[in-house]
DNA sequence: GTTCTGACTTGATTTGAAACTG
DNA sequence: CAGTTTCAAATCAAGTCAGAAC
């Protein structure tokens, strides 16, 4: 038997006629063994509601809980392919640690073997160009080992497991996809499509993301839900003037920490920094009042020596060993090796942020958070019954954020406008003349506000027209606004400055919501001092209160957490709204790190997770089968947990919360996918699973209504009590992280070849699709999608002009005679044959260049790249990458990242997932 | 065992400015 | 070089998950 997917349909030609994407591949598996499932379900039905949510699922039109986006469309690619390999024999030792053998890394995924009933792998790979879909099939089954190397650790790199999951996906995966299409109603689409050629071999062997692959173009297409097309735009967060700036006048200007100031790639890449020892990290600057003054900024420990990451025993050492106050020494850099350092380090996990004991730091210093300007009545009157209105100032502001939205559709939802009357009504009181948003007509305040809008814009023009006096004045009003705000943006954490991540408060305006939300178009109120609870310490000063006459809520320290300051979430009283520091904190990226190396100590265990979760997908114990299945979708699709949600959230769903409706069976083992996501984004993909599988859906659904739960039995409190029982500190997260990163790396090495830059970055650029296909991150369709595209086409049509202008040319010189249209002045004159035919060429490659260009830019119309490379992939896999093909590391990742990532810069090349 | 709280990560969209183009 | 286009950064919503409280 082997497994293949098979492609039931482009997608990207599909979408491209049809503009909607879909794509539905299937995988075919042949192997796949049968449990017996059993059972029926039982079925405790979770309280869920019935309805509702419902809902969702089923229509795809709805699914846009978006409120009006467009739906995305794409998806859809989804091939996937993988396959699986078995590999009997192999469990093989596990043994070498990735960093220090790449090569049987890879080696060994290919790997596959037998057994018996099980399959195998193949390693070839078949995929061709991007698109291959691979498709897996994929079982791997695992042995039934366990996982041997868990106790080291070590990855082990030659068992299937070690392949991406898109490789792995075994049967699951086959992916179909669909989607694309613009939200709505049309996008959808289920049918099927034609099927499509698989690519012959099916890649059994690819990664994860092969599996979702889509093919060229055909991504998935997603859809996004909103049935109609448009999405609403958000509401606006804020007015606009408000940013923020404060009052105050900026205090000190600490100088910004070494990592802030991004360096350029070359610097990064090659001064490590290497970090010494662990006692460099320690080292802190000792200067622990840590006077934001500036000093020191740059003093402050170069960031990159900060954030490597100290060995375990640095790390203890460092965190919870001293918190006695830094001392620090600057270090410059010191120099070791950092590469030695980081080879043999071994990583230590310190205690994982959020687990609550531990301290994350021993002094904190910071100035607290900046408040946006006060409301400036602007006087314009609303008419109500045609009649203007007097409106105080409270009253006013929030008219105006309604005003302001006028352009927006999302004021055609009903919910968004009864939740904003009822806020409204209480500020205007019970008597005022306002009794009916019906009779409301806020467009003199709407027009008031382009007005502004054109203003400003103008302003900022002119400037360059205008004589310097106002542009010096327009710059010194940004310079001050910026120095304002300059002493909220760094902390000194145990003697380090360090940037803080969102120091502004967020200004008052309309909840929107993401999807059909329950709360859309309540008024987030004004947040003020007494709302503000500061977390510093001990020593350190008291940030003033910016605005006067009012004073903090309360003042803690506590170095068990994080977090600067937080307030209640005026829309959820029960939730908070923190203040962080900045990604490219050693803070966070020591958080980052420890992330991903506990996506690669699950390397060492996949193997035997995977085995357990096939074998209990027909286990009669309906507990431990739902757990296996759900843990099968999350590895396989790469579903988030899904936690319960309240009533007052917009309904969407993860792994542990699918309804019955959300899964369809379609026989004889695939499963049609249609859910709204975290963020209400569509995920609506059919992929061929494993029989047991399949079966066990069945059993699961059988007796249940459309909006039960399909996992009546679990929530993601006991799945992940099991999966710690497989792993420590293993949940269900762990498996996107693993699968992307794993998918990258796979990918990365096998569709290396280029020798020039740019060929490499697309090769990159395609393996981060994948993983963003395996992710399902979505994004809308760009307004200027078409227009960009019209572009494109009609640059290649001038330019084919211009090839058969040549090519007549070429053919008349060489009979020596003279250039047709030299009177139009275009092109060529009276050239020679050898300058013809050169610039023929040079054409002839720019028209492939662009054509190149705009099916990447189609087909990434609806894909986001961005969230798997922030969040997602280990960024030591891009800059091992780098190094070892000479790809300037900026190319990939942008200031912000290459921040965010000074950690993992001076990985080894010979890095390995 | 379940629910609640709290803290932190993940995510799409919006904003704003740099880069590009005619 | 002005208008546009593109891209990164900012924004803030929405998840995950641990541990405390029932």
């Amino acid at each position: 038997m082997k497994h293949g997917f098979e492609f039931l349909g482009d997608p990207s030609d599909y979408s491209r006629a049809t503009g909607r994407g879909i794509l539905y591949w299937v995988l075919k598996s042949e192997s796949i063994n049968t449990y017996g499932m059993s059972g029926s379900s039982s079925s405790k039905q979770k309280q869920s509601t019935p309805e509702a949510k419902k809902s969702l699922s089923r229509n795809p039109d709805r699914q846009v809980g978006r409120p009006a986006k467009d739906v995305r469309s794409q998806n859809g690619q989804g091939a996937m392919v993988q396959k699986s390999k078995i590999v009997s024999s192999s469990k093989t030792a596990p043994d070498n640690s990735p960093l220090s053998s790449p090569k049987s890394y890879n080696s060994s995924a290919k790997g596959l073997v037998v057994k018996s009933s099980e399959v195998y792998l193949k390693p070839s790979i078949s995929v061709t160009d991007e698109s291959k879909m691979s498709s897996l099939s994929v079982i791997e089954h695992i042995k039934d080992e366990k996982p041997s190397s868990e106790a080291n650790g070590e990855p082990n790199e030659d068992c299937d497991d070690d392949k991406p999951l898109s490789a792995r996906r075994p049967s699951g995966l086959s992916k179909v996809n669909s989607n694309h299409g613009k939200k709505g109603p049309h996008a959808s689409t289920s049918g099927q499509r034609p099927t499509i050629p698989k690519p012959e071999d099916s890649d059994d062997e690819i990664p994860l993301s092969s599996k979702f692959q889509v093919k060229s173009n055909a991504g998935l297409s997603l859809h996004r839900p909103a049935g109609s097309g448009e999405r609403t735009p958000l509401l606006s967060r804020h007015d606009q003037n408000g940013s923020a700036s404060t009052e105050r006048k900026p205090s000190n200007n600490p100088k910004k920490r070494p990592g802030d100031d991004i360096k350029t790639a070359d610097e990064v890449l090659m001064k490590k920094p290497k970090i010494s020892d662990t006692s460099k990290h320690k080292s802190k600057e000792a200067s622990v009042k840590a006077e934001m003054k500036e000093e020191d900024d740059e003093d402050l420990v170069p960031i990159s020596h900060r954030k490597k990451k100290p060995t375990s025993s640095d790390k203890k050492s460092l965190s919870y060993k001293n918190m006695t106050k830094p001392k620090t020494s600057i270090s410059k850099k010191t120099n070791k090796k950092q590469k030695m350092v980081m080879k043999n380090s071994k990583y230590s996990f310190k205690v994982p942020p959020g687990s609550g004991h531990g301290e994350k730091w021993t002094t904190l210093v910071h100035n607290g958070v900046s408040f946006p300007p006060s409301y400036k009545p602007h006087g314009v009157k609303m008419l109500y019954k045609g009649k203007p209105v007097n409106l105080t100032p409270e009253q006013e502001e929030v008219a105006t954020m309604y005003a302001v939205m006028l352009d927006k559709d999302f004021l055609n939802n009903l919910q968004f406008k009864e939740n904003f009357m009822s806020d409204w009504q209480k500020i205007l009181g019970e008597n005022h003349i306002i009794q009916s948003l019906e009779h409301c007509d806020f467009t003199p305040i709407y027009e008031w506000h382009q007005k502004e809008k054109e203003k400003k814009k103008k302003m900022t023009t002119e400037i360059g027209l205008e004589g310097d006096e106002t542009l010096l004045e327009k710059k010194a009003l940004k310079e001050k606004k910026e120095q304002q705000e300059e002493k909220y943006k760094w902390a000194i954490v145990d003697g380090v400055k360090e940037r803080v991540g969102n120091f502004k408060v967020e200004p008052p305006g309309l909840f929107q919501g993401r999807g059909e939300h329950p709360r859309m178009g309540k008024l987030k109120k004004r947040i003020r001092p007494s709302d503000i609870t500061i977390n510093i310490g001990k020593d350190a000063p008291i940030p003033d209160c910016p605005i006067s006459g009012e004073s903090w809520k309360e003042i803690r320290h506590d170095n068990t957490v994080t977090w600067l300051a937080y307030w209640n979430d005026p829309i959820n009283p029960k939730e908070f709204k923190y203040v962080f520091l900045s990604a490219s904190s050693t803070l966070k990226g020591q958080s980052d790190k420890e992330k991903y190396e506990k996506a690669r100590r699950l390397k060492n265990y996949i193997q035997g997770i995977r085995a357990a979760y096939t074998k209990d997908c027909t286990s009669k114990d309906m507990t431990k089968r739902q757990i296996a299945v759900a843990t099968y979708l999350i590895d396989k699709l790469a579903l988030r947990a899904g936690n319960e949600k309240d009533d007052d959230e917009a309904i969407t769903v993860g792994c542990c919360t699918l309804k019955v409706e959300n899964v369809e069976p379609l026989p004889p083992n695939i499963l049609k996918f249609d859910f709204l996501g975290k963020d209400s984004i569509r995920y609506e993909r059919e992929l061929e699973v494993e029989i047991a599988v399949f079966k066990a859906i069945q059993q699961f659904r059988s007796g249940k209504k459309d909006g039960d739960d399909l996992f009546d039995e679990i929530d993601t409190s006991k799945l992940n009590a099991h999966l710690k029982s497989l792993m420590p500190g293993l949940t269900a997260k762990v498996f996107r992280t693993y699968n992307a990163s794993f998918t990258l790396d796979d990918m990365l090495s096998r569709e290396t070849k280029g020798v020039d830059v740019v060929e490499n970055i697309a090769v990159y650029n395609h393996a981060n699709k994948e993983v963003a296909i395996i992710c399902n991150h979505q994004k809308a369709i760009p307004k200027s999608h078409d227009a960009q595209m019209l572009r494109l086409d009609e640059k290649i049509e001038e330019l084919k002009g211009v090839v058969e202008e040549l090519q007549t040319d070429l053919g008349r010189a060489k009979k020596g005679k003279p250039s047709l249209k030299s009177g139009d002045g275009k092109t060529t004159r009276n050239l020679n044959p050898d300058a013809l035919e050169r610039k023929l060429n040079q054409t002839t490659a720019k028209i492939e260049k662009m054509e190149r260009e705009k099916e990447t830019k189609d087909d990434l119309k609806t894909v986001a790249l961005s969230t798997s490379r922030i969040n997602y992939l280990d960024p030591r896999i891009t800059v091992a990458w780098c190094k070892r093909h000479e790809v300037p590391i900026e190319k990939i990742f942008s200031k912000t990242l290459l921040a965010k990532f000074v950690w993992a810069m001076d990985v080894d090349p010979d890095f390995r997932f």
